[in-house]
DNA sequence: TGAAATGTTGGGGCG
DNA sequence: ACGCCCCAACATTTC
């Protein structure tokens, strides 16, 4: 009997698997691998918090693998060399993986493959991330998209979903290979258990996790999704960004899934709220789209105009008030808080946090970027970079940088009842929801363990314009 | 997927 | 009855 690779990298499922089914598909001896190999991310390497998720996240497929009769096998080092010994081992004629986008990856996964057909190795790679592959769609004139609406209506008037295939069942027996090690070697999970805030009943890691989530959301959040998606306090949003971005769930079979049970519930509006979930995975699409076309975003302006742009990276220690969500602005706090505490932030509150930042802080987006990538579970290269240079304003499809959000007044819309502050900062717990975003007009008795403003939000706003003034002077 | 300043309108109080 | 002022509510412009 004949064998194959296939290659798990952020596809950890087994539903919608476009590599595995193929694999399958093929009739061979299935050997079944996952490599940890930090550096080939290099500048990006995974951040702390991902890392806790992807440990468990792997943990229970190679579970679910073990109840079809097979097994991950989990190895440390270089994917090329590893992979090549492995074949050589297997006597394997194939290597089946769903591609990645990140620059580091589409460079190494390139080389890999000219590499293995040389050798005489069929190599199988597919979409499995995407809703569509960043080089289908392009503009009239041939070029990427830099602009959302456009591109989102052109690929919402192509996107076809397909009835996903079955689940497998018992899958073919795996080759005997030497070298792989268990999956506490590869050293995933933090010593100490900060991460433990990072794990409840809806956040689960893996694919049965992300599937209740799924179940979870539809039952609670969908009907009233595109009213309640920007309301911290409640809980109205996916929770599937961790999941998406490891892929334990399938991106085309949730959007299949959430068209197939607006069809079925003959409920008035519900298709609306569906279209408005699915609008935001062609978000996650779109970024995908920016960063394999302009590769050097995630650590350079998109809009190089904003190169000139006296953007600081301290004082050291106005970095860390915000890290640490001690800058006296109570929703930007709450935000950097829970970020801390659960290694998720909710959209809304990222929008806040970043425009304060950026503008408010003038630190360079850069350095807010990174932080997200070290704290965050879902931390994704392709989202992080387009989230930070939409905020900061450099990005192609940007907001304006003169859109500067009033944390307070942001509370008070998307917060009124105060239930996320109050959550997360709860030394403002007894303050009127009056105050409650703005407590340094409240008397100072009420306050006294909540640090005064970091900056006067109305001059460091008049500030942010007159920097911007200037560059757009030059 | 803003906020603040500025402009416009129209109702009501009041001389 | 009429004009004037105030101001809330909404619209538009500007950053």
């Amino acid at each position: 009997m004949s064998a194959a690779i296939v290659w798990f990298r952020r596809d950890l499922r087994l539903a919608d698997n476009p590599a595995l089914d193929a694999a399958i598909a093929s009739g061979k001896k299935l050997l079944l691998v996952y490599i940890h190999a930090p550096t080939e991310h290099a500048p990006w390497a995974p951040g702390a918090a991902q890392m806790s998720w992807l440990h468990h996240s792997l943990e229970r497929l190679h579970q679910s693998l073990q109840s079809r009769g097979q097994r991950l096998c989990f190895f440390n080092g270089a994917s090329a060399e590893t992979l090549k010994r492995l074949i050589s081992e297997a006597g394997a004629q194939a290597i089946f993986w769903n591609r990645c986008y990140e620059p580091a990856l589409v460079q190494r996964d390139q080389a890999l493959k000219t590499e293995l057909k040389a050798l005489g190795v069929e190599v199988n790679s597919f979409n499995g991330a995407l809703l569509h592959e960043p080089w289908e769609i392009k503009t009239g004139s041939g070029t990427p998209y830099r602009v959302f609406s456009p591109y989102w209506r052109k690929c919402r008037e192509r996107l076809v979903l397909k009835t996903s295939p079955p689940l497998p069942q018992m899958l073919p027996p795996a080759p005997e290979v030497s070298g792989a090690v268990a999956l506490e070697e590869l050293h995933l999970k933090p010593a100490l258990n900060w991460d433990r805030g990072f794990y409840s009943a809806n956040r689960q890691p893996g694919e049965a996790g992300a599937s209740a989530a799924l179940v979870r959301f539809i039952d609670l959040g969908l009907a009233s999704y595109k009213e309640g998606r920007d309301r911290p306090g409640l809980k109205s949003t996916s929770m599937l960004s961790s999941a998406l971005h490891f892929g334990e769930i399938s991106v085309q079979a949730l959007a299949q899934r959430l068209f197939d049970y607006a069809h079925e519930h003959a409920v008035p509006g519900l298709l609306t709220q569906v279209e408005h979930l699915v609008r935001e995975l062609g978000w996650r699409d779109f970024s995908y789209h920016l960063l394999y076309h302009y590769p050097h975003t995630p650590s350079a302006n998109l809009n190089a105009q904003f190169d000139a742009f006296p953007w600081a990276w301290g004082p050291p220690d106005v970095l860390e008030r915000w890290q640490r969500g001690q800058t006296g602005i109570p929703i930007v706090d709450a935000g950097m808080r829970e970020l801390w505490q659960t290694g998720f932030m909710h959209n809304r509150v990222r929008m806040i946090v970043a425009s304060f930042l950026t503008k408010n802080l003038n630190i360079h987006w850069q350095a807010g970027a990174r932080w997200f990538w070290d704290t965050l579970t879902d931390a994704d290269l392709a989202n992080n970079t387009q989230g930070w240079q939409w905020a900061a304003g450099s990005g192609a499809d940007a907001q304006p940088y003169f859109r500067i959000f009033n944390p307070v007044s942001q509370g008070e819309r998307f917060d009124p009842e105060g239930h996320y502050v109050r959550r997360f900062v709860p030394e403002l717990d007894a303050l009127p929801n009056k105050t409650l975003h703005s407590p340094w007009i409240a008397p100072r008795a009420s306050r006294t363990q909540y640090p005064e403003p970091l900056v006067d939000l109305k001059e460091s706003r008049a500030q942010a314009l007159s920097r911007y003034a200037e560059l757009r002077g030059r």
